[in-house]
DNA sequence: GTGAAAGCGCTAACAG
DNA sequence: CTGTTAGCGCTTTCAC
């Protein structure tokens, strides 16, 4: 609670409140002379302006939000979000904001968080994990709040995007299996509607023709078990599965090993985002790395950009690539 | 830019805006006829208080703050974060109170961070990673800003700590390796000026009598291989390497490996903080898992105590428990 | 039980 | 170039 206010450095410096705040935010001409006097007067006595006197003057928050709606078990298993803070913090850094991070647990919070948010705490906001439909954008153009929309959207918008492109990795990936004698094909997705889980979902239906190896899990590792363990339950088993992130495929491969199957010879597996550890498995994961950091670096600047005024932009981030690993390493023959 | 204000809300209701305030509040009595006037005003305007107008009147805001000064590369390796986070929001969830998050890159950014922080930003702050005769410890006091210490800290302090006993889980896994027939013991820790590192590698050294085969790491990978070819390149090579996180574990399992050594038979190797992924690596990585969503919901629990005036408490989260795996699994034979 | 009015600490017209 | 004066939207005495 540093006491010390405007005034006590607008007295110590021999001039009005005014003053000192212009030569501060050089938000008009101030002689140099004055200026250091000012400078002089709050570097002694230790003023730092107050953020909440600041944002209420100026209705600007100087902070940024990240209203995530997620199970507790999925964000501590996620590689790709801390990653994308850590970006995104990379270039709030440049300008002194700050990240707000609030976690709800039911849409009826997540919609106070935004109203509240909106409303002198801050000055924008960043969508992650969007849905199709997404109810969250019409509550954000009525609250007039900046905000960045992080993953494909289809919707037509207003708002800028970051997107990346989902469905060349499945492709490739597809690619890769059928080269490799492949001709049964899985996929486990991600909720379906999420929508990067539903790009890749489509992806996989469009160039595999039929969506009957395709199923639904949740990101968890349960999900993945459980959706490996009806794949390979198939009268005409697949032969391969592509899971939409690393803790599916992980959970996936464990199973199917439990089975008696051994991966890539029985079943090659592929996973999702990379995860730092996902190279050193045994057989080391076959996955698709998607630089999280540079997308949360670029959602911050589309932010900033928008918040002080700039027209919205789509961006795409494109650094999807395809690690192949063991496994999915070609078995040496037949089908 | 919600533009209704408290004063609209009163108007609608036919009171005064000190009427509305206090109805919401609850902080003075006020008769349930007006109180539902007031309710049906404020919901039929759709109004949410200005949390900066809120802050500067009341100086508090509704906020806590974590400043993280960590090299991005170790943000996005580190399991242990995610899941604290994901604890601290658990309770901040209870009284809608957000998290600042906020990433530095050097001291003196860290330093303006609390001095901003604390004028009026946030109510208190969450202290991470802390260090041997921690500098930011006199700041914060100085700032009186109400403050958590999470991890153990030796030093006097007039701030609430949350310990966990980081010596336990490493005797437990010495004695485990002993048993085993381990005689040539070694340690990678993190940074010694951290003080959990530092406890570690104390509990290293005092139960093996020597440093000899303590080596310090700074939780990298490529830190966790150099310290292990430095280790096996000893005339006496050690037969088991304690690492202070996963990451360095995978590391020098790897290079071990790439050494022509097999784990467990002739390096046993054991990770910290269990990683999701690590019990499915093969070997399956022992490690030791240590709660961190409880220890981040205590820090949380203290704080907002603290925030509201209780006194200064250290709690002990002892979750620490070690889960022995492939990794370090018994040798048939020899030494 | 409710109203009126005085701030919280800063910024931003408007004068000079 | 600098001082004066209002607010920003809320909370909180102090009266009634």
């Amino acid at each position: 609670m540093s006491r010390t206010t405007i005034a006590d450095v607008a007295r110590e410096a021999g001039v009005t409140k005014a003053t000192v705040s212009h030569a501060l935010s050089g938000n008009r001409p101030t002689s140099e002379e004055t200026r250091a006097k000012v400078l002089a007067a709050a570097e002694k006595l230790n003023w730092v302006p107050s953020q909440s006197a600041r944002a209420l003057a100026t209705s600007r928050a100087n902070a940024i939000a990240v209203v995530l709606a997620r199970d507790p078990e999925v964000i501590a298993n996620d590689s790709f979000f801390p990653a994308f803070i850590a970006g995104v913090e990379s270039v709030l850094a440049e300008t002194e904001t700050a990240l707000l991070l609030q976690v709800v647990t039911d849409q009826d919070a997540e919609e106070r968080a935004y109203r509240t948010l909106s409303h002198g705490r801050a000055d924008g906001a960043l969508l992650l994990d969007l849905r199709a439909d997404d109810w969250r954008v019409p509550l954000l153009t009525e609250l007039a709040l900046p905000t960045v929309l992080v993953g494909a959207y289809d919707q037509p918008t207003s708002f800028s995007c970051v997107r990346t492109d989902d469905a060349a990795p499945v492709r490739e990936l597809i690619a890769h299996l059928r080269a490799a004698g492949h001709e049964r094909i899985a996929h486990v997705s991600g909720p379906l509607d999420y929508v990067h889980s539903r790009a890749r979902a489509d992806a996989f239906v469009a160039d595999i023709g039929s969506d009957e190896l395709l199923r639904e899990g949740d990101f968890t590792a349960a999900s993945g078990r459980d959706r490996t363990e009806e794949l390979l339950a198939l009268p005409d088993r697949p032969t391969a599965i592509l899971y939409s992130n690393d803790t599916m495929a992980i959970a996936g491969l464990s199973f199917a090993r439990s089975q008696g199957l051994s991966i890539p010879r029985d079943l090659a597996i592929s996973g999702f985002d990379d995860d730092h550890l996902s190279a050193h498995l045994s057989p080391a994961l076959t996955s698709v790395s998607s630089d999280p950091a540079a997308r949360g670096r670029a959602a911050a600047r589309l932010l900033r950009a928008d918040i002080f005024g700039a027209d919205p932009r789509t961006e795409v981030v494109d650094c999807n690539v395809v690690h192949f690993r063991d496994s999915t390493a070609a078995r040496s023959a037949s089908a």
